[in-house]
DNA sequence: CGTTTGACGCGGC
DNA sequence: AGCCGCGCCAAAC
């Protein structure tokens, strides 16, 4: 992948505000030409020990992604006073721009 | 070099 | 309001 949208896409993370959320197309958009894939891929990859919000990013339709970490995901947002219904999703609100 | 594989999204139904 | 199928594209095989 171009190193260059990579660094876009983790800049773009890193400046999600605390109890705020972001989906994956949304970063896409705002990079030049990377996917939803391609955000979906850089976060995989990224090392342990990064000290990005990672957990910031979910689905368009406002759940969560299908991956291990779901669970802690859903305990990091829940500490940052983002709220889910019942069905396990986000109120549109909660979207950073 | 052809196929398969996903931390996804969207349009149809 | 959900489910399904297809598109997407870098990587792994």
């Amino acid at each position: 992948m171009n190193p260059n949208v990579r660094e876009q896409i983790l800049t773009i993370i890193s400046e999600i505000p605390p109890g705020r959320v972001t989906s994956y197309g949304r970063i896409a958009a705002m990079t030049d030409g990377a996917t939803a894939r391609m955000v979906a891929r850089a976060l995989r990859d990224l090392p342990s020990g990064h000290g990005l919000p990672w957990f910031r990013v979910v689905t368009a339709s406002r759940k969560l992604a299908d991956h291990g970490g779901a669970d802690e995901q859903r305990n990091r947002l829940m500490d940052e006073g983002v709220a889910f219904d019942a069905r396990g999703r986000i109120a549109q609100d909660r979207f950073w721009p």
